[in-house]
DNA sequence: TATAAAATCGCCCTAAAGTATGAGGCGAAA
DNA sequence: TTTCGCCTCATACTTTAGGGCGATTTTATA
C-alpha cells in the first residue's frame, strides 16, 4: 500500500505539524480567552451601561409628555369687502327714516348741495330743506356732515 | 501585691476571655467584610445602571425634537374699514395738503362745524375758514361734504 | 441768516345750510 | 270714511359756510 507507506514515512513530520497546529490553536484560544478574561468586567459594565442608557431613553420617551411646540399661524379671513355693503334696514325702521329721506341722505353724502339735490329729485329747495331737517331730528344730529358720518356708521349708506 | 496575685491566679481565665472576645470581633468583622465583598459587584453594577439610566433619560429629553403643532388662528380682516386703513401720503404730497389742513379735514369728516374745530384746535374761526378754503382749492371741490367724500375716496382719511 | 412754506388772524360780503311753522295732496290702513 | 304717515312746498328768519382779499407770525431749511 503506497498510502500507508507514505504515512509511515512522514509520521514524525505529520505529528509535528499537527502538534504545532494544535499548539498554535491553543495559544490562540488562550490568548482570546485571556483577552476576554482580562476585559470581561469592562465589557460587562459597558453592556450594562448601554442597556440602561437605552432603558433611560425608552423610559423618557414613553413616560414623559411629548414636547409640543405651538406655532400659531395667522390665517387672514377677509370679511365684508369694501364694496360689500349690507344695508341696515332694521335701524332705518327703528329711526323712522323714510325712503325719500334716505335718498336725500345718500345724495348729501355724495357731496351734493341742497340745490343740486332738489334739481336731481325734481323738487324744490325747500322740500330738500324739510327732508334734511327731519333727517337731522331722526338721526339726532344738527349738521349734514354729522348726518353723513352717523348714517355711514350705522350702515344706512355705504 | 494583691493585684499581681489576682492576675496570676486568673491568668488563664482572662486569656481565654480575651481570646474569645477577639475571636468574636474577628468573626463579626469578617462577616461584615464578607457581606460587603459579597455585594460590592452588585452595588457597583446597580450604581452604573442608575447613572446610565439617568443619562439615557437626560439624553432623551435633551435631544428629542419637539413635536411641532400648528395652530391656525383665524384673524378677521376688515378691508377698507376699521382695521385696514392705509394712509395715502403720496397723494397728500401731490396735492400739497399740509398736516394742519389734514387735521381740519379729519375733524370736518367727524361732523364738527368750523366753530367746533376752531375750539378744538385752540385757534380762531377765521383760521379754520382759511384752512378749509385752501383745502377746497387743493382738493378741487367747493363744499365740505365734497371734500370729505373725496378725501375718503383717495385715502387721506379713513 | 435769508427764505420759503405753513400757520395764524381779521374783515366784508354772499351763498348755503339749517330752524320754525304752517299747509295741501295722496295713498294705505283702521 | 277718517286717520295717519309721507311727500311736497312755502315764508321768514338765524346761523354757518365759503370766497376774496390782506396781513403777521412761526417754523423749517438751505
Amino acid at each position: 500500500m503506497a498510502t500507508r507507506n507514505l504515512f509511515s514515512k512522514h509520521k514524525s513530520t505529520i505529528l509535528y505539524g499537527t502538534s504545532l497546529a494544535i499548539l498554535l490553536f491553543l495559544l490562540r484560544w488562550l490568548e482570546l480567552r485571556f483577552i476576554i478574561f482580562d476585559h470581561a468586567f469592562e465589557i460587562y459594565i459597558g453592556a450594562i451601561a448601554i442597556i440602561f442608557t437605552a432603558l433611560g431613553i425608552w423610559l423618557a420617551i414613553k413616560l414623559t409628555k411629548p414636547k409640543i411646540e405651538r406655532v400659531v399661524v395667522e390665517k387672514e379671513v377677509y370679511i365684508e369687502k369694501s364694496n360689500g355693503f349690507n344695508f341696515n334696514e332694521a335701524e332705518m325702521t327703528r329711526l323712522g327714516v323714510s325712503r325719500r329721506e334716505l335718498e336725500v341722505l345718500q345724495l348729501m353724502a355724495d357731496g351734493l348741495s341742497n340745490n343740486e339735490i332738489a334739481a336731481r329729485l325734481f323738487v324744490s329747495l325747500n322740500t330738500i330743506k324739510t327732508h334734511a331737517s327731519n333727517l337731522f331730528i331722526k338721526l339726532d344730529v344738527s349738521r349734514r356732515t354729522q348726518a353723513i358720518e352717523k348714517a355711514k356708521r350705522i350702515h344706512l349708506i355705504p
